[in-house]
RNA sequence: AGGCACGUAGCUCAGUGGGAGAGCACUACCUUGACACGGUAGGGGUCGGCGGUUCAAUCCCGCCCGUGCCUACCA
């Protein structure tokens, strides 16, 4: 066995060779036989055209923590990992590749367009899975899906079918958000909307049989070529003479009336509207209120129409470029005035989108919604932290049909096909080959396909195998848990909980747990555009994947951004070298050591054997409080403090003359709880940092019960009984040797010196106590003549430190002078004179003492009392000093 | 416009109705046989501002200022 662990952690092939050998022993896989209770989690699906960024690093730490921490207590984990096929995504990267080769997909046709996108689906697509595993992430890989796969494209058609037989699917011709450039609809949810610096151009229309204008004021001149009214609001004094008149539409010359509308504000602009009914929203409304004209005047590609008279063929922006220039020429300009207003932009591509009139697919939800309601009000699905019902709650109630029909080729296509001969509509899980309503042969199938999302939130059991009844469903649906990030709370999470309870019965997960978004140093979002990405796989390079892990655990605080700096990782890089330290000082003492025929039981343990027993159940039991409640940063914060600062600080040191010391039985006892800590430290600290612990693990001597950390159990607290008082003692023990630290530090002894100490016990307790920790006394604080006992005879110059009941008395002669000594008394009583002030004032509060709990009274009585205790120490110890000046 | 967060040490962030915490950075000393990605000691904050509730507020409530995000049809 090798235990010559390299001086320093080199993460780069341990963090290989761990992985590969964890899937090929398949201890990632999930058993649906298993009779363990289970635990499991859908990941949500990255983008196959997806590469790794933060929000991904963040998202699959979390649930790998999750993941692994279950197993280890004993549950049968389901993991179950995938990409989605990100329609407009994936087809906008093979259409740069056609484009490339001086190609579009037209002339390649629908057919082998789609094989070209597998074709790239298989050779560059889904890069981001094995990022996931160099993160470590423990999912069961061998039952990777995606959403285009067989088994999946079943299920949707499954949904589709039963959705339009419940009259829940329909089509309806109205306006949508339309990207001109990926030439598709896109639900409203897809359309990001951005502040952007702009105009208002205020149009002149002449009123016709006038000499009058109407103002109207508009941020897309080139719309007014659809203008069918003017609406101006029905109370408004100073147009109600123009109502149900005609204006004259500049350059188009038509005539369109005046009509009135509440929906019309008084205050804005000059309170008259165009109203263009075939491009915008409000105006769409208007048109179907009041029965006016839609006017289409844009094509698919955002170009002037044959509607546009003289402006056909010029794209949008020209045409408002020259529109507004004409405009002008005749006089018709009022004014142009700056304007900011939120532009809405395709998620996909940013270009603007047109509100476009067309003919489109739609789930009507509120049926599906109320039923999603229903499930979280009655706490069936449980939404963490909880002010996200909040947001929940409030995209639900308001949740407007669901356009999911897209004019794109990858994708699900929808299983409708139109009837030449009677022009009815077929829809059909298997591919129709007679219209349903009249026979006949003549079918044409619809072109559109399926918004990704549709397929996404049937992603927790169309995973799992549905429609077919698969015991991966029996076994693993609902799914325990979803983390996911809040960007995607009403993409996804809400649409797969209206799709689950719908078509399981039941909610898809029992708890959604929402992270936080990952933002940069400056708090920005990380985006290509801005150039403030890092790079996950980056910071696995330089500082290992369980370092950037614990930074990720560490940050994830509940309801907050995180805002990633490298000094941190930085710091939790020395972490992992500092546990990998420790583990090598532990493992170059126990080269002789046999687990198996050493036990913790029967021994009689020293107090600091008791001690860092007592504070690893401690720990233990915290972290999995913490786990349990989400609390990742609180399982890092108790995990990295009893890692540092208790085993490595204390018990290491404590350990020491133990173990290098000639007694054989105290050498294999301390060996026994060295042992017993570090490696359950080490599956404490797996689920975080699964690749060092595994190293570590695998090196320790002798065997344990499973071949793999992995599968090890979970330490939940005791491993054997401590006796308190023993713990106790060795605090009083630690707190002396902390107060000649101090003092040897205050006064620069130098760390090398041995000196002489006293230490003065109030009673018999400490007496006992100190005398317990003598020899870690004189190792860890450098003594070398020790003297304890109870009004002790003081030397004449020396230092006073209070630790407790005990006065630790140390010798000046030849290590400092009294001025220092002096300085230091002073800036000590400083301190303790704070104390007195404080608790003075809050005692002889009349009223604090009449109603503060009795508790809260005698904790603060006493501290007054050990205050006014250790300053008058100082005092006299103070008065002696300036006698010898 | 509405909603939701946030404002704590130089920086990045925890935290709690009862004397303010961590990491990094900083200062001093130290190559002590696991570790200089280290050790020991130390300095540093009227917990955004103003009011209120309370014996007690950084924490609860109100208002204000600042920052960020989400939702929304003001042309």
């Amino acid at each position: 066995m090798n235990t010559d662990l390299p001086k320093g952690y080199d993460p780069a092939q341990v963090e290989q060779k761990w992985f590969r050998c964890w899937e090929e022993r398949g201890d990632f896989h999930a058993d649906e036989k298993s009779p363990k209770p289970h635990y499991s989690i859908v990941i949500p699906p990255p983008n196959v055209t997806g590469v790794l960024h933060m929000g991904h690093a963040l998202n699959n730490t979390l649930q790998d923590i999750l993941c692994r921490w279950k197993r280890m207590t004993g549950h049968e984990v389901l993991w179950m990992p995938g990409t989605d096929h990100a329609g407009i995504a994936t087809q906008n990267v093979v259409e740069k590749q056609l484009a490339a080769e001086g190609k579009d997909r037209h002339e390649l046709g629908r057919e082998a367009f789609i094989e070209r996108v597998w074709t790239w689906r298989s050779e560059s697509g889904g890069q981001i899975i094995n990022q996931l595993k160099r993160l470590g992430a423990s999912c069961d890989w061998e039952r990777e899906r995606f959403t285009m796969d067989e088994g999946l494209s079943k299920a949707v058609r499954e949904v589709f079918v039963r959705l339009y037989d419940d009259g829940l699917i329909y089509r309806d011709n109205r306006l949508i958000n339309w990207c001109p450039r990926c030439h598709t609809a896109l639900s409203d949810l897809e359309v990001e909307h951005d502040d952007k610096k702009g105009n208002l151009w205020h149009l002149r229309y002449p009123v016709v049989g006038t000499d009058r204008y109407l103002v109207v004021a508009t941020t897309r001149p080139e719309t007014m070529l659809g203008d069918t009214a003017v609406a101006v609001h029905p109370e408004d004094e100073r147009y109600s003479d123009l109502i149900g008149k005609m204006v004259l539409l500049p350059l188009v010359n038509r005539e369109i009336p005046v009509i009135a509308d509440e929906y019309v504000d008084k205050e804005f602009g000059s309170g008259a509207v165009k109203i263009t009914p075939a491009h915008d929203f409000n105006d769409f409304e208007i048109g179907k209120r009041h029965d006016l004209e839609f006017i289409n005047v844009l094509d698919e590609s955002g170009i002037i129409n044959e509607n546009g008279g003289p402006y056909s063929g010029m794209e949008r922006y020209s045409a408002r470029v020259q529109i507004v220039a004409d405009l002008e020429s005749q006089g018709l300009l009022e004014k142009i005035d700056d304007y900011a207003n939120a532009v809405g932009e395709c998620y996909r591509c940013k270009t603007v989108i047109e509100p476009y009139m067309s003919k489109q697919w739609y789930v009507a939800v509120k049926p599906l919604a109320a039923e999603a309601i229903k499930a979280v009000e009655t706490k069936e699905t449980v939404i963490l932290p909880p002010q996200w019902e909040k947001t929940y709650y409030e995209w639900m109630y308001n949740i407007q049909d669901w356009c999911i029909s897209r004019q794109i080729w990858w994708g699900h296509r929808i299983p409708a096909w139109f009837c030449d001969d009677c022009g009815e509509i077929t829809v059909s899980r298997e591919d129709a080959t007679a219209c349903s309503h009249c026979g006949s042969s003549n079918l044409q199938q619809e072109t559109d396909v399926l918004d990704t999302w549709f397929s996404s939130a049937l992603w927790p059991f169309s995973t799992m195998g549905w429609p077919e009844e698969t015991e991966a469903l029996k076994k693993f649906y609902p799914t325990s848990c979803l983390v996911t990030g809040f960007d995607i709370l009403f993409f996804w999470v809400a649409r797969m909980m209206m799709m689950g309870i719908k078509f399981m019965d039941d909610v898809p997960f029992k708890e959604v747990y929402i992270h936080a978004l990952v933002r940069d140093a400056q708090g920005q979002k990380m985006s290509k555009s801005k150039g403030n990405v890092i790079d996950p796989l980056t910071i696995v390079d330089e500082y290992g994947a369980d370092a950037f892990r614990f930074t990720l655990c560490a940050f994830a605080a509940m309801g907050r951004d995180i805002k990633l700096s490298t000094e941190r990782i930085g710091g939790y890089r020395n972490f992992v070298n500092k546990l990998w330290n420790a583990s090598r000082f532990a493992l170059m003492n126990l080269e002789d050591f046999d687990p198996a025929a050493n036990s913790l039981d029967g021994l009689e343990l020293s107090h600091a054997d008791q001690w860092i027993l007592s504070r690893f159940a401690s720990a233990a039991e915290e972290a999995n409080k913490a786990l349990g409640a989400y609390k990742f940063n609180d399982v890092a914060s108790v995990l990295y403090s009893f890692t540092w600062h208790e085993f490595c600080d204390w018990y290491v040191e404590l350990s020491k003359e133990d173990l290098y010391g000639e007694d054989a039985a105290v050498r294999s006892r301390t060996q026994t709880v060295l042992y017993t800590v570090l490696e359950g430290l080490l599956r404490l600290l797996h689920p975080i940092l699964p690749f060092v612990t595994e190293e570590i693990w695998q090196v320790l001597p002798g065997e344990r019960p499973t071949i793999t950390i992995m599968q090890a159990e979970y330490p939940v607290g005791d491993v054997i009984p401590t006796s308190a008082a023993a713990v106790a003692e060795m605090e009083i023990v630690m707190d002396v040797i902390r107060a000649i630290r101090n003092v040897r530090g205050e006064l620069d002894v130098p760390p090398g010196k041995r000196i002489q100490v006293v230490l003065d016990c109030k009673n018999s307790a400490a007496q006992v106590a100190v005398e317990s920790g003598r020899s870690h006394i004189l190792s860890l604080a450098r003594v070398e003549n020790l003297q304890v006992g109870i009004d002790c005879e003081r030397p004449k110059q020396v230092s006073t430190q209070v630790a407790g009941d005990v006065e630790v008395l140390i010798p000046l002669a030849g290590l400092i002078n009294v001025e220092e000594e002096e300085a230091r008394l002073l800036k000590e009583m400083a301190k303790v004179q704070k104390d007195v002030d404080f608790f003075t004032k809050k005692l002889s509060n009349e009223k604090f003492v009449a109603n503060a709990p009795p508790q809260v009274l005698e904790k603060d009585r006493g501290k007054l009392a050990a205050a006014e205790e250790k300053k008058a120490i100082l005092e006299l110890s103070l008065l002696k000093i300036r006698t010898l000046k």
